[in-house]
DNA sequence: TTTTGAGTTGTTCGA
DNA sequence: GTCGAACAACTCAAA
């Protein structure tokens, strides 16, 4: 055991060494600062052999531990259940305390408790910080003291409080000196986690000006480079949410917007944790679900027969990404027109997507079914073919994921607009008559 | 307490 | 082809 006294900086959510509010604190206390990061075990288990997520978080932390080097340090990174992993390390260092950043998620917060609780036996403190998000779960809320269930007023109170906070980066850079000299092994490789190679490109997108400046007219064109593609760096904290806020707030307030968005549902998920397993709105835990497997096959393989869902679905398997405008009509495609539960589409979104974040997931699903706060009108359905023409309208997006559509090899529509539309309009208008 | 206006991203229909 | 209304009623937020 080493018999000097140190810091643990636990990257979660955050990799990244600049602007991060967390290991700025762990460093600026005085004592040396030992970074650690763990694969949890039990998120680590319930994923397939190959994940392309563990894959890219992997990369970020050989990327992390590269930087630490070059100032005399190294990443701990261990393997293991966290609670079991910390009662490890108390026996390997003497630990003043546990610096980390909080996580929103339920998941994360019980993660959180479990630990501090074995630290705070032990008289070591863990401090949690907020620094995935402009602002935590009370820092927005109506003047009644209750938090918001509509976006507009939400977000309107958001941009008057960010108007008072100070945005300025954590000068972690000034306090890098601090990191723990000591002896560190290297970090496993892949393999070693028990992650074989996804073969899928890794995200490395850059903040582009030109990209956000003219957010509000491209976003909507899939064939276009009209979004930022920043979902997964700020997923695991490899850009700091600060930093892209004040950007956004010069380039572009719908871009902004977006960014609120986020936290908003963030904030949703933080306040009301039933809406991982249910609807917001309860009474749409009884829509009758129609949940036909082959519908769902057909869907997930983007195979439906209509071109700008296929399109959609296809990108998604293939690159881990799928544009936000055909995040909508292929969601609204599933739940409205083949009636399949929303949280089947979740779930295979959740599985599939480089930036997967539970409460903008869970959010914008919610939102597509109509099922969540503040979420779509029931008559608000998508029409898939509609779409295509007004944002593919050249059909070049069409034509780079379903090049056979037209041709006799593509699927004949899974089902019909007209009589699926009117389908779901009539079931939700008798679900809502019933509770009258 | 009551009242009033408003509510991310759409589609269809009929004039 | 364009345009406005209807789609539905309810809840939320703020005055």
């Amino acid at each position: 055991m080493s018999d000097q006294q140190l810091n643990i900086f636990w990257f979660r959510r955050d990799l990244r060494l600049m602007d991060n509010c967390g290991l700025y604190e762990a460093l600026r206390s005085g004592r040396q600062v030992l970074p650690l990061f763990i694969f949890d075990e039990d998120i680590l288990n319930g994923l397939p052999a190959s994940d392309h997520r563990v894959e890219y978080i992997h990369l970020q932390l050989q990327q992390l531990e590269k930087e630490l080097a070059s100032l005399g340090s190294g990443l701990l990174v261990k393997k293991g259940r966290p609670l079991e992993v910390f009662v490890g390390l108390l026996k390997d260092y003497q630990v003043e305390a546990v610096y980390t950043n909080g996580d929103h998620e339920p998941y994360g917060q019980k993660r959180d408790e479990k630990v501090r609780a074995l630290l705070e036996s032990q008289g070591i403190s863990l401090e949690s910080h907020t620094d995935h998000l402009i602002f935590n779960k009370n820092q927005v809320l109506k003047p009644d003291g209750s938090p918001y269930l509509v976006f507009t007023p939400y977000s309107k109170q958001w941009k008057a409080r960010l108007s008072s906070r100070d945005l300025s980066p954590f000068p972690s850079q000034e306090m890098l000196a601090h990191l723990w000299k000591g002896n560190i092994p290297s970090m496993p490789a892949l393999q070693a986690l028990g992650c074989k190679p996804s073969g899928m490109a890794m995200p490395s997108f850059t903040v582009r000006e030109d990209i956000i400046r003219n957010y509000d007219r491209t976003r909507d064109f899939p064939a276009l480079e009209g979004t930022s593609r920043l979902g997964t760096q700020l997923r695991f904290g490899v850009l700091s949410i600060r930093d892209l806020v004040k950007k956004a707030g010069k380039w572009n307030e719908v871009f902004l917007n977006e960014l609120i968005w986020r936290e908003f549902y963030a904030m949703v998920l933080w306040h009301f944790p039933h809406v991982v397993k249910g609807s917001f709105k309860p009474v749409f835990d009884r829509l009758p679900w129609v949940n036909g497997e082959e519908a769902f096959s057909r869907w997930k393989a983007g195979m439906t027969g209509y071109p700008m869902v296929d399109a959609g679905m296809r990108q998604l398997s293939q690159t881990g990404y799928m544009h936000n405008r055909l995040r909508m009509i292929t969601a609204s495609f599933l739940t409205k027109h083949l009636m399949v539960d929303w949280r089947w589409g979740e779930a295979w979104f959740a599985e599939k997507l480089f930036d997967y974040e539970l409460s903008s997931n869970n959010g914008g699903w919610q939102w597509s079914a109509g099922t969540g706060c503040d979420a779509a009108p029931y008559f608000r359905i998508f029409n898939p073919t509609e779409q295509q023409k007004r944002f593919d309208p050249e059909g070049t997006f069409i034509r780079e994921w379903v090049p056979e559509a037209g041709s006799p090899d593509y699927p004949a529509p899974i089902v019909d607009h007209k009589l699926a539309r009117d389908r779901w309009l009539k079931t939700v208008k008798e679900l809502v008559s019933s509770q009258r």
